[in-house]
This record gives C-alpha cells, sequence and structure tokens, in this order.
DNA sequence: TTTATGTCGCCTGTCGACAGTCTACATGTT
DNA sequence: AACATGTAGACTGTCGACAGGCGACATAAA
C-alpha cells in the first residue's frame, strides 16, 4: 500500500476532532456535558491551540454548541430539533433517491438488492447489530449513487445530529419488518425507474422512523 | 435601545471572519485567490489565533478551501458543484415552500404579496439592484416563513457558495419578467394552499435560474 | 546549458504565557 | 439571617515565539 507515497502526518487538531467526535456517537460524552479546553489539552499532553480548534470545528458542524458566555456542551437537540433535522433529511434524502431512480445503473440496482436481502436474513435471524448496520448501508448507498457530494455531506451531518438516538430506531412495535418494508418499497420504485414514487416512498418511510422515535421519547419523558 | 444590557463585546474571530465573508462577497477577494493568515494578521494588527480560527470557520461554511497543502484559497465553484448546489437548494427550498403553503397565516401571505407587488414596480420602472433585492427577499420570507431555522442556515449557506454568480441571475433573455412571473405563480399556489404545486413550482423557477445561469457562464468561457 | 545541491524566506502547526471575565465561596456588614 | 464586598480559581480570547515543511533562487557540478 501507499505506492511508495508519503502520508501526510494527521495534525493534532484533526485528531482530536475524531476522537471527541467518536466519543459523543459512543456515549463517552452525553448530551448536555460541559467540556473544557484545558482538561482535554491535559489528557492528550497537547497545547490548547489544537483542541481549541477541533472544537470550534464541531461547533460548525452543531455537534457541540457553544452558548452565550462561550461555554462549551455537547449538543441536546430539543424535540423541535429533531422535527427539523428529519424535515431537512427527509427533503435532501428524498431528492436522492430521485436522483437514484433516474440515473442508477444495473450494478447499483443489485447492490441495492443485495443489502435489502441481508436484511432479511438478519431479520430472520434476529442479528439485532447487523440489522442497524445494513439498514444505514441502505441509505448510505442510496446517497452514495445519488453522486452529488455536497448532497451526502448535508446529510451526513443532519443524521450525526441525532445519532444518539439511533439505538431507538429499531425499538418499537415490529419495526424490523416496517423499515423493511419501508425499505423494499424504495427499491421497487428505483428498480421501476419510477423518481416521484420513489421520493414518495421514502418520505413515508422516514416519517414512520419520526412518529416511531417521538413516541418513544414521549414514552421516556413520562416514566 | 439595548434596555440596559451590555453588549458582549465581538470577539476579534468573529468579525475577521465577517470581514473577510464580506471581501469575498463584495469581489475584493475572487474566486482562487490565496489567503494568508500571517497576512491578514498583520493587515488588522493583531495575532495570526484569531485569523486563523476564522479562516478555519469559512472553511468549514465551504467560502474557503484548504488544499493537501494546507493553502487556503477562495473557493470557486466548478461547473459541477454549481449543479450539486442548486440539486441541495432545490430540494431544501421546495420542502420549505411545501411547509409554508401548508401553513403560513394572512399576514405571511400579504408579506409575499407586497414583495411581488414592490418587485412589479421596480420592474417597471428599471431598478436592477431595487430587482435583485426584492427578489432575494421573496425568497427568503419563504424559508422565514418555514420556521425552520436549520433548514434557512443550509439554504443560506448553499446561496453563500454561489453568491460570486448573483449578478449573473438579471443577465440574459427577459429574465426578470421570467422570474416574477416564477415567483408569482409560487405565491399563487401557497395562496391556494396547495404545497404540491408550490413545491413544483418552486422547481421549475430554480431550474430557470439554474439553465439561465450554466448558459452565461458557457458563454462567458467560450468568449 | 542542464542538473544537482544548498540556502533562505515564507507559511502553517503547535506551544506556553498573560489578561479579562465569570463562579463560587468566604468574609464582613447591617 | 440577609445582603454586600472581596478573593481565589477556572476558562476563554489573544499574543508572540519556535520548528518543520515547501518553494524559489543561487551556486556548484556535469
Amino acid at each position: 500500500m501507499n505506492q511508495g507515497m508519503l502520508q501526510k502526518a494527521i495534525p493534532y487538531y484533526e485528531q482530536v476532532q475524531q476522537t471527541i467526535k467518536e466519543r459523543i456517537f459512543s456515549g463517552i460524552y452525553e448530551p448536555g456535558d460541559r467540556l473544557y479546553e484545558v482538561q482535554i489539552a491535559r489528557e492528550f499532553a497537547i497545547s490548547r491551540s489544537p483542541v481549541r480548534e477541533a472544537i470550534r470545528a464541531l461547533i460548525n458542524e452543531g455537534l457541540l454548541i457553544m452558548d452565550d458566555k462561550s461555554q462549551i456542551s455537547v449538543y441536546e437537540p430539543s424535540l423541535k430539533d429533531v422535527y427539523e433535522i428529519y424535515e431537512c433529511r427527509v427533503s435532501l434524502e428524498s431528492t436522492a433517491v430521485a436522483l437514484v431512480a433516474q440515473k442508477a445503473d444495473e450494478n447499483q440496482i443489485l447492490q441495492l438488492e443485495k443489502t435489502l436481502s441481508e436484511s432479511a436474513t438478519a431479520i430472520k435471524n434476529g442479528e439485532k447489530e447487523e440489522m442497524a448496520c445494513l439498514n444505514a448501508k441502505f441509505h448510505e448507498l442510496i446517497i452514495d449513487f445519488s453522486d452529488n457530494m455536497r448532497l451526502k455531506k448535508l446529510v451526513n451531518e443532519l443524521k450525526s445530529l441525532t445519532n444518539y438516538y439511533r439505538f431507538l430506531n429499531l425499538e418499537g412495535e415490529d419495526r424490523p419488518n416496517v423499515i423493511y418494508r419501508g425499505h423494499f418499497e424504495i427499491y421497487q420504485a428505483i428498480k421501476e425507474r419510477n423518481p416521484e414514487k420513489a421520493s414518495q416512498k421514502l418520505k413515508e418511510h422516514t416519517h414512520d422512523d419520526l412518529e416511531n422515535l417521538v413516541n418513544l421519547l414521549n414514552h421516556k419523558r413520562e416514566r
């Protein structure tokens, strides 16, 4: 590997950014937790500059927020935020799927099919981890095939903001099958080269997800 | 004003970020121009830290880009980029206008109407500056009325990326009237409370804009 | 003239330091 | 006890300094 080329050293600020992001996703840092430049700098035994830079980048991504007193904490989406984020995601993803229905090649459609059938297997075997992974892959493939880098970046950023709730997606009434059917309908519409239908099905499917999530959140709050 | 409250001093990094952004929009910095931390720091007689922070923020917004050698330059969208950006914008704005058609109140619809009629006057009087301003306001009102902060932020960022070409929007065959008609149709659909139609009309309208822009860019390139 | 090597200056990544602000706690006052 | 004042510590915003990488130019070698 590397073809004789040397890699540029990964600067601290990038490594720190990545690490903090992983900690947020993995739950080491939870929504609302405060973060301190000095503390993180001490932990990694580096100066504040690269840490500060990493934090600023994550603020711009929306994963961290800064209040009016410059205090940094992990983003905790309000219910309104969740709705807003989903609205944006549905908008962009439905556009993506319409594009895919127009211009996907046979190979790409096969990849979608393969992911779907693997999903079916995972459901049969009750493999939760695998199911979540394959569902995510289905969405990712669609975004990839839309061949719009900017759209991909936007969707990924939006997704990362509700990442904290991703476990909940498979919780709820018969979710695995509901999700599978949703994806299958989308796949069919793509195969039929019907952009409007694909778009519509994706909207319905994502709307299911949102409704399920909000239900679970309300339940949680009541308890 | 200020209700006896003091404003927090605006930190350098924010002022610099704003200033650089304005310089990009106003053409003082042109696409492709290289920027240097030290040079800007010297100019404002401050240290590199806040300048660096401002630059990083603008990189995250997409207005500046950093190559593999950490060289900073003003973003210069390729044709492919322009298409990608427009696809994202159409997606989000059409979602916004659908939302507006559903939930705008009478007052908001009146504001749209007022902007439109002012547009008509500006066209009659041939006031180019005013026309551009009112057209922008029409779009902005729609985004505002959609009541989705995140969507608003995303659209604004996308717009800023093609800001360099904004002058061109009024150039071309009978553009002022074409634009006005497009906006009017969108307004009608909103007033009819017809989200699908509003969404569709906005897509057509923005597609006109894109086509016009691409035509002009190709013309320019040929010359 | 062309190619290789050395040197210089510019620019970014990182560091440690200082100043100003805010919080929390402590001390003093009524 | 309630309130005002003082003080210490913790953080952020900013600064100036250094080192390492890269390109440009110059000089030496072929």
